[in-house]
DNA sequence: TTGTATGCGTTATCAT
DNA sequence: ATGATAACGCATACAA
């Protein structure tokens, strides 16, 4: 039974066990070059034998690194936040590194400064900053000025200097808004997301390009101003059921508003999907959950994000990034709450 | 405008300002006795002053102490993983602790090793352990061996030695199935939560508590064994749907689980909730946004977690706990799932 | 390719 | 009540 009574090994064991120096067994643990294979081997053998672990304080102290990196988010959405910490977790997990979690209130500008605070008083060497932190350029700032390298993920604005993930939100949305147009649809009313978050716009974009493309007019009545969540999404689509003519189908800019349109629709006596057929972006658990199910857009989140943490654990290793920037797809997953109209 | 550009200050730099010797300074950091409250003073104007902020790192080094604590969880629930975060950080933020995540498969137990070298590696002083982990006294033990001191957030047992926060589930289960009785329900159906969770056994008890209490029998072909999912709950619905004495409500062990026995009604064209009741637990985000809204029981998640992060901390810091253990009590969400039976 | 000396910013030990 | 000094475990120049 090994109980781990015994005082934790150190460096200087590891040295002494493997026969060379302390500086040889720090170049082994960071994979520095100039060391002959046998040495390596000893010093791997030695590390084994002792379960050595080093020590992140002293690394932290000695580097003045941390070792930490942060993920900043402002979503009210537990799905989007626990995929994205799956995918932090994930890089931090292989690359050594440990996360720390950041919500915070992207609305208050006053609090960016106890943000800062925060990160400051933890040492973070990185932050990841999610949607819709990262369309805030001050933010960025601030962390560009209290030396804390950043990556954004962000959808594809086009014009970003610095590190970030992207996702073609543009092209999911008219592939959805397409679908819904194939089985028939010409009034396809749009509930827009929050307007702060730069997404609403390019999934608005896609909404429009594929009716467009089909020769079919955007009729801005047909749009409403929804914030991305269940209560405005009912109320959205409460208004455009109650249009003279409204719509036979629904694009909102996210699940929980969509949610919110099958409730105004089931209220009302309507048949889904025959009557009114509608469709979300997210691919939240209750999209799956809900009669009918959601179709919907799922981006790869976790993969974003941790493709994200290791663009910044990168750069924190002064590691030449092979691409600043990657472009990640969406993909349409069908469910039952789309039909021609009837 | 305070470009942080000029070294961070140091605990000498703060001694000097006050005019006090280092250790001074440390006594003031650490909240030790035996300091005059005139140089406290002078102290803590010299540490606003500098804006210094304690290294983490070299906290860490010098007092072997990593002031960080680690939440293990394995739910695969996002909202109750990110309400229990919250709580986690609120404590942390409150206390000058840092927070890591640590999700894991509880079904693994070669990962069990796997989790503890993570433990080991990040140097955390304590773990907070989350259902269906604090069910599992291997993990404690191991815990424990390692030297890391814990805290269950963990239903009520009774007979639990270690620092624990509890919650009432029992009484809650009961208290809603009493609400379907009074509705004038009596063939009342339970979907039991996956049976390696110890909370499962605690609500059914409370279901058959209430009906005993009101004279009725306890019928076993009324309860069926789901796993907490929407998916099980669909299915052990349909069993009890099929049965020829079908019940008319059914109390669900998990909202996701009520969401699926939701659509199993409404797949069969069931008129909810006049031929079928449906009541949860867990107050997930579905549960206000299915159809209709589910009258389900909140545990207060974040409260919890808060409270047992404190006791942990407590624990460190070796203050004696006020209380070694304390019960929370759940709330029941009555919204429109449940009507008396037609 | 390998080793030596020094310092990182704090706590802990022992004084005074 | 306060202070001097030695760890803590590692990285980083700089040598060899």
């Amino acid at each position: 039974m090994p109980k781990s009574s015994e005082l934790k090994a150190t460096i200087y064991d590891v040295a002494e066990l493997a026969g060379v120096s302390l500086k040889t067994v720090s170049r082994v643990i960071n994979k520095e070059p100039n060391v002959r294979g046998s040495t390596r081997d000893k010093v791997h053998k030695a590390i084994e034998q002792l379960q050595y672990q080093p020590s992140p304080s002293a690394r932290g102290l000695a580097g003045s690194k941390s070792f930490l990196i942060a993920l900043l988010y402002s979503n009210p959405s537990s799905s989007y936040v626990t995929r994205a910490q799956q995918g932090a977790l994930e890089a931090c997990g292989a690359e050594g590194f440990g996360l720390l979690i950041q919500p915070c209130d992207y609305q208050s500008p006053d609090r960016v400064g106890e943000l800062l605070h925060r990160l400051k008083e933890s040492r973070v060497d990185g932050a990841i900053l999610t949607p819709p932190l990262s369309d805030n350029p001050q933010l960025q700032q601030r962390l560009a000025d209290e030396n804390i390298a950043c990556v954004c993920v962000a959808p594809r604005t086009g014009e970003q200097g610095g590190l970030s993930v992207c996702c073609d939100d543009e092209r999911a949305a008219q592939q959805i808004t397409e679908h819904l147009l194939a089985q028939g649809h010409s009034r396809i009313g749009h509930i827009l997301g929050h307007p702060d978050h730069s997404v609403s716009q390019q999934r608005l974009r896609g909404y429009e390009r594929a009716l467009l493309a089909q020769g079919f007019e955007v009729d801005r009545s047909l749009i409403q101003q929804g914030r991305f969540d269940f209560v405005s999404g009912k109320q959205c689509a409460e208004e455009l059921l109650d249009l003279s003519q409204p719509p036979t189908a629904i694009f909102a800019s996210s699940d929980d508003m969509a949610c919110g349109a099958l409730v105004a629709a089931h209220e009302r006596g309507l048949k889904l999907p025959g009557q009114l057929s509608v469709v979300g972006f997210d691919d939240s658990p209750q999209a799956a959950q809900c009669w009918p199910a959601l179709s919907t857009v799922r981006q790869p989140i976790s993969e974003m994000v941790s493709s994200a943490a290791r663009l910044l654990i990168g750069e924190l290793r002064k590691q030449p990034p092979d691409d600043i920037q990657s472009t990640f797809q969406c993909q349409l997953h069908l469910r039952d709450s789309v039909s021609p109209p009837e």
